[in-house]
Formats: C-alpha cells, structure tokens, sequence
DNA sequence: AATGAATGAGGTTTCATTCAT
DNA sequence: TATGAATGAAACCTCATTCAT
C-alpha cells in the first residue's frame, strides 16, 4: 500500500535532515525504514526520486503546519507574522535542534548539482515568501509599498531566517537564531511608522 | 617545493565550491591538479586534510581581500562598512556567479557531520563579525549600543549575508543577495537617526 | 543462502594456508571464490572478518576430524595419542604439503598484530591440549602426575608438533615432522615405565 | 659510508621482528631509520634485498652470542647445551618479549612465497642445528647414536626450541617456552643413562 | 651521497542499482 | 509485493619504486 512509501519517506526525512543528501546512504535509509533493497526499489525508482519525494513530503507538512495553520490564520497581518517568527525559533529548539534547516541545507548542498531539486526548493522558498507577503500587505506602511519590492521584502525575511538558521548551525547556538529574528522584527518596524520601532 | 601543495590547494578549491566537500572526489581533485594519486598524498594526509587546508586557504585569501584591505581601511567605520557591502555583491557577481558562499556551503554541509570544519568555519565567521564590530564601533549610534549587542548585530549582519546568498543560490539571481544587502543597510540605518531605538 | 558464505570461506582458506593473511588480497579471495567485490561484501563486513570465519571454520573441521574422531574415540589413551600422532603426519603430507599448519602458520602471523586473531588461535591450541590431557590422563604414569604439570605436557606436544611443522616447511622436507613426532612418543615414553625407551 | 647501510638494517630489524615483512612497510623502515627514500635506494636494491640483508645480520649477530659465544664455550658438551637453552629462555624473556623468534617468524611467513628468504633461514636453522650436534657429540650415549640420527636430534631440539616460542607469542606467556625447554632436557636426558630421568 | 617529488598499480571498502526468485 | 543476492564502477588510500635535482 501507499502507507509503506509514506514510511520510506518519514525514515529517509530525518536522515536527509542530519547528513544532506549525499551523506546519507540508501543503507542508511533501508536501515531507517527497516525494509529490503527490493522493497525501496518498488516503491521509488531511485535514491534520487525519494530525495525529491521527501522535501515534496517536509514541504507539505511545512504547508500545513506553518503556511497554512500559522500564518494563515484568521488574525491580523502583524499577528501571523510574529507568530511565524514564533513557530520557526520553537521547531529549531526542539524539532532539529541546530541541524539546519531542511530545505536550507538541501538548497545549499544541491542547487548546484541537480535543477530538480533547486527548482522544487526554490518553489518551497517562493511559496513561503508569498505566504509572509500575504501579513506583509496587512501591516501598516508596509503595504503601501510598491508590490515588488514588498515581495522582495518578504523574500528577505525567509533568507535572513535561513542566514540565521546557517549561523545556529555553525555556532551551535540557537541565540544565532533568535537575534536574526529580532532583527527581522526591527526591519519590520521601520516600514511601520515614521519614526523608528520602539519596541 | 611546497608551491605544489598550493597548486592543488587552489584547484581544489573551486570544485569544494562548485560540488561541496562529498561531492567532489579524489579523481576530480587529481584531474584538475594534473597530478596522480600518490603525489596527492604525498602532500596530504587524507582528502579531509585537504578539504581543512583548503578551507583555511580561502580564509587567508578573504582575511587579506576582505577583512584587510577592504574592512580594515584607513576610512570611516561607515565607509568600511558599506565597502565590505560591496565587496560582497562585487564577488558573487564575478567570482563565483551563483555558487554560494565558499564557507557557507561547507558550514552547512560539514558543520553537522565534523566538528574540525565547524570549528574552523564558525571561526570564519566569528573573525569576520569581530571586524565589523570594528567597524560598527565607529558608526554613530550603534557605538553607543552595549558591546555584547553590537556584536550580536555584527553577527547578525553575517547571517544576512549568508542567507542573502543562500537564496542567490537558489534562485539563481544575484537580486536576492542585493536585496539582503539593502535590508542590512535599512537595518544598520535604524541605529543612526536621532529617534534611536529604546528597547 | 548462507552456502556462498561458506564457499567463500572454502575458497579463502587454502589462499590462507599458503600465502598468510596479509599475502592474501582480496582479489586472490574474489578470483578463488569467483565471485564479484559486491558479493563479498554482501557476506563478510571485512576481509578481517573473513579472516576470523576462516579460521573459526577450519577449528570446527579440525574439532570434527582430528579432536572427536580421532581424539575421542572410544580407545585407550595410549592408543588415541598414537593416533593423533598418525593423523598429524597424514594431514602434513597429502593435504598441505610442506604448507605450515593454519594454525600455527596464523599465529605467528598475527598474533603480535591482533588480539582477535590471538585469542582465536590460542584458544584453538588450548582446545587440542585439552584433548591431549584427557589422553595423557589414561596413559599409566602419566596419569600420576600432577594436573597441572600433565596440561603443560600436553600443551608441549602441541607446541613440538607444531615446532615440527614450522621445521618442515622451512626445509621443505615432511621428515622434520616425522622426527618431532618420533621425539614425542619418546619424551611421551618417559613417563611411562621405569625403564627408558630404548628405541 | 656503509655505516648507514648497518644502519638501516639495525632499525628495520625491530620492525620486521614485531610485524613480519610485509606488514612492515618501507615508509615504518624510513621513519625507523630517519633516512629518505633515495638514501635507502642506495642502499638497497629494493624492500626484499633488505629483508634479507636484515636476517643475514641477525644470523650473524645470533652466531656470535649464540653459536660461538654460548655453543663454542670451551666447556662439556652438557655444559654447552644447557647453556644455550639458558640463552633462549634469556633472550625471549628481556629482548623479544612474546614476539617470537626473529627467525621462525620470518621462516613460516616467507618460506612458502620466496626461495630466498626460505633457503637463508634454513641455513640458519641448520647452521644451529649443526653447532648443537657439536654439543650432543660430548654427551655421553647421544655420542654413540649413529651420526644421522644425531643430527637429527639436534635438528628437533631447534624444533622444539621454535615451537615453544610460537606458543609463547600464542599465549602471552613465556612459561610456554619454559616447558618446552624442560621437555628438551628430559629429553636429552633419556640418551645419556640407562636409568629413565626421574626428575 | 642524498633528497623527496612523482608514479601508478593495487589495496580494502562503499555504493546505487539490477535481477532471480 | 517482497527478498536479498549479485553487480561493478568508483570511492579513499598505501605501497614499492623511479627520477630529476
């Protein structure tokens, strides 16, 4: 049944989350998921289709849990955006903690190798970035700004969480995290009122 | 003579750039050097030793480039900082169009798998956060910041770079590192005005 | 099935007779056993490990043929011992001929290099004494002597035997076997009467 | 001068003893020596000319303590034998410890891949065996064996010598070789009186 | 007499994938 | 569906030896 790729999938997550892609082995994943060569072969055609299968896995739960629950809830624009700051320190304190960042660290590892996986990160990044656009429109001043450059905004916010995630990362320290994200909060402000944030 | 050590330092370095540390084999290293196999280890221990030499190569190369001339300018702090500003776009747009960032890449890669490259490359990072510091020191406003902060923002203005180029990556669009850039700037901005953040 | 493994191990054990551990590569192992890289693998996590299986295999065919068969059969002593003897001599002249003995031969090789292979080997030694003892034990004088002083005695044939076969393949001649042997039954004979053996 | 080549040869020796050849690499020999690689090849030919210059210097050292110092005592046959056994436990228990006899090893490692290290270490063993005759000659009642047989008993006492000191290394214990020893002498014993040994 | 850089075959091992059952 | 045996290319590394200086 389709349950047993869906576990292939939750196995091999973790893993790609930890070693990046090329360090993880299928081994390592038949170990994971506690099934046989001939089993991993039935249900993906290759380690290469279950990479994709899984950042398209982690982007859907990404959806729900935060695109679609969080910053799409009935609240008002500085609300969701806050709570997705929020919700982005809490899953890198106790989901993985500083593992990285799924999609980032894949990004980094693979958007030069494979345009099938740097298209489809690609689109995991875009659709977070519209997602925050979407809060952005909603908080005073920012929304008067012109729609590209509210649109690069919002991209700026998702690549200084993955800047800060990286420094998490290589600092071993989730204050890295958190300090970007002030920062975030503080370039935020300055859209928000003629007079700089005060906090 | 040594000269040779340096050879293959500098022919490795762009495929660890291009490929990533596990991506790229012995063969590819021996190819671009021109060399054979056993003359490789006759000048390092192991492909790690190498991958670390390498590292620290490109960490000389950006101390002196960077950090040196461009950060440690006879000039105003402000000046050095929006110089490093441009230094930064300035090299992703010709060096290394679109490939990332050399430590970057290897920090999210390694960071989680080695902790001699994490160390190595959190020190990077650190060194290059303690010359901006530098250099904020000398800004109006943020020299009046409490130091441990200033420096927090010196981080966090690595971080941004990080992610900045993180999504040039990603995108393939040096637009998403300008971006980053003017946010840094937009950011460091807020601390100099009359009205300065009270929080 | 688990019978490749043992064909392997089959195909291994003469390469490990004739030419040491370390003489063997891997590739004599493949060629001998016909079988690809992959597949070996596939059943022993290393040639190290192939290496213990070997000799692990050959201690059990050596317990079957020469330690019950011959060792244990429902004889006297005297007769046992003597037939042991036998079986040496006709082991060393048409199955390995003027090879070594796996045993001794792996001991002197390894034992300095691993404890695994020591351990192994010396319990293979100590196991034959042992059945040795339980001859001696039924060998009139002998049998007065003190436990521990009729172990060791046991453990000097084996080593004589073994002194003997390391002699043979130094002179290429089975002879050096045969006369060690023959200064066995006479120190053996020693123990036995009043009289000294008068051969 | 051909100082360093004794040099050399002094250093490797050690190494060969404790690892055998071929698990003694040339690069353990350069280190050993602190000599580069062109001076070694002055030196020498190739790996294998100085593995058998190293047993030619060790048969030469072993002649002296041993075979003319120890065997060529101007004392009794007896005294001379005794002696000796003396020596080896001597040598094994400060110099060696459980590594074995240089010789022997060498002897079972070699003797079935090369002819040259075989017949050298044969004219060891039998250039012993022939100073032990000498000692046996002056020993009442094994001086009225026919020649042969008396060489051939010498030739077993080296047998004996070498099987205990393979049990030795096998065991960790030089009490193994100690035993052996003690069967020598019972031996022996039983050649020089009509009365048995009764020890 | 001496250095150590260079060579390249061969060492053990890992890997993603295929195939027979 | 599922198993795991089989494949072979390629991974990193070691080695004895040669060669230019």
């Amino acid at each position: 049944m389709a349950d047993k790729r869906q576990e292939i999938i939750k196995a091999a997550a973790p893993l790609l989350l930890e070693k990046g892609y090329m360090h993880t082995s299928l081994s390592d994943i038949l170990a994971a998921a506690d099934i046989g060569k001939g089993q991993f072969y039935h249900y993906f055609p290759s380690k290469y289709a279950l990479g994709l299968a899984v950042v398209e896995h982690r982007f859907t739960v990404f959806t729900e849990q935060l695109l679609n629950n969080v910053l799409g809830a009935p609240k008002t624009g500085q609300a969701r955006f806050d709570a997705m700051l929020d919700w982005v320190i809490a899953a890198h304190q106790k989901c993985s903690p500083n593992q990285g960042c799924f999609f980032g660290n894949l990004a980094l590892e693979m958007s030069g190798q494979d345009e099938g996986f740097r298209l489809l990160l690609m689109r995991v990044f875009e659709t977070w970035a519209e997602r925050i656009d979407d809060a952005l429109q909603d908080i005073s001043n920012t929304a008067d700004a012109p729609p590209d450059e509210r649109k690069q905004l919002a991209r700026t916010v998702v690549a200084m969480i993955e800047g800060g995630i990286l420094a998490t990362k290589s600092y071993q320290d989730i204050n890295m995290l958190k300090t970007s994200i002030a920062a975030i909060r503080r370039l935020i402000g300055t859209y928000k009122s003629n007079c700089p944030p005060t906090e």
